[in-house]
DNA sequence: ACAGGAGTAGAACGAACGCTCTACCCAGAA
DNA sequence: TTCTGGGTAGAGCGTTCGTTCTACTCCTGT
């Protein structure tokens, strides 16, 4: 009913491969229209894994919000709803990461950069009403140690944000052991500052996570100094 | 089928308020025979939240988990899966306490404390084969916002737990509001700890938060002396 | 003109969901 | 004895789950 789709015409772009299935994916640049069906699955995915966590999604809601049918999440997803998930948390993956590279960018000083990443990440859940935390963690929770596609793709994911916080170390002068022990806890501690700031609906624990993680990063840079 | 209970005859103990419903509760301290349905129910309750969540979990797997029949779940828990769940949340917020008030209270030493709890930490994630982590995150992600009931007794556990914690920071000379910040950090980075921890199925991401939480804390108490 | 593949559409499957309901058991009060 | 009511027992309600399946509409290559 209502035939959601036909309307945007450009049918060429056979430029695509990087994912396993043969999705053709209209890059579609001109008029900025909306996406095409493969993207617009994996985007409402995302979305509704990161609000509702794995199993509080089903495939039906994920395909009416995504304004495709049953039909088509199965033709571009025949691993069902596992291989859904895990290409959403890919999605996540970027997303998040794309957020810590401005934090982190945002200043030459450590300490600021770091206490900017976390007012950059309160104003965002801030203006999602406290929805929109980390778009993996009630998945990848969910599923430890019970569904393999979707560990793999939640441990790339934390190597991935943790290589973008060691760059952003060495850069500072902290050294290479030192920078790649401390990506992992800044990671786990904006994780943990996250999640305390959606329970307590608050930007509170986030700022001041923030201002104590500044205080620890700087305290190493200052011995290599 | 089994006539599973039957066999513990206590039936006293009325002085039982604390929980909204009209619990016996059995305070059966003899023999440490089989717990009473509701306590077994609760228990149950809460480990299956610990490793599936809230919506992965279901009433008759609790059931049959439990040994009790879903008659009596629904006898002791008249509010259906949410007023169970919040049960099970603080139950496993007492649990997760103890953890913490056994982990802080083993060292003089502030910056010792802190690293032989997450040592305390890594030990029981391992020793369930990084399946129990925080009992109440995974429920926590997936019900913020959306199920009050819940979200009541998650943000009294964290409550909690900051409240333990500070206690420790206080002890150890740091200032009032320092503790309280601090306490609130230490909460969140030991979640996120604990979630990387199960994710790369290793001691290493507590371990080694645990080392630079110490740090942190240190540096906060000998600004005081 | 027409074959064929990509993608859309949604009915239908068996299983599981949360929850309601009635029936029953049995210890203590009368 | 009979009565009462807390607790046990599980069939069954309507709904939704993930998945499969067939039918259909386009577009493109020949």
């Amino acid at each position: 009913m209502k035939t959601p789709e036909r309307a945007d015409a450009s049918p060429n772009a056979k430029t695509n491969a990087k994912t396993g299935t043969n999705a053709h994916a209209r890059t579609n640049a001109k008029a900025e229209a909306k996406p095409g069906t493969r993207e617009r699955i994996v985007r409402a995915t995302s979305r509704l894994l990161q609000r509702q966590g794995y199993e509080g999604t089903g495939i039906k809601q994920i395909s009416r919000e995504a304004e495709a049918t049953l039909g088509s999440v199965y033709h571009f997803f025949p691993g069902g709803k596992q291989e859904l998930a895990a290409e959403a948390i890919r999605h996540g993956d970027e997303e998040f990461a794309v957020l810590l590279r401005a934090g982190l960018g945002s200043s030459p000083d450590l300490g600021e950069a770091m206490t900017s990443c976390t007012r950059l990440l309160a104003t965002e859940l801030r203006a999602s009403d406290w929805q929109d935390g980390c778009p993996i963690t009630s998945t990848a929770l969910e599923t430890v140690g019970r569904v393999p596609v979707i560990e793999e793709a939640v441990a790339e994911a934390f190597a991935n944000w943790r290589a973008v916080v060691t760059d952003r170390l060495l850069a500072a002068g902290i050294g290479e052991e030192d920078a790649r022990e401390l990506a992992g806890t800044v990671i786990n501690t904006l994780e943990g500052a996250e999640l305390a700031a959606q329970v307590a609906r608050s930007e509170e624990p986030l700022l001041v996570t923030g201002k104590h993680l500044a205080r620890l990063l700087t305290a190493y840079a200052d011995d290599r100094a």
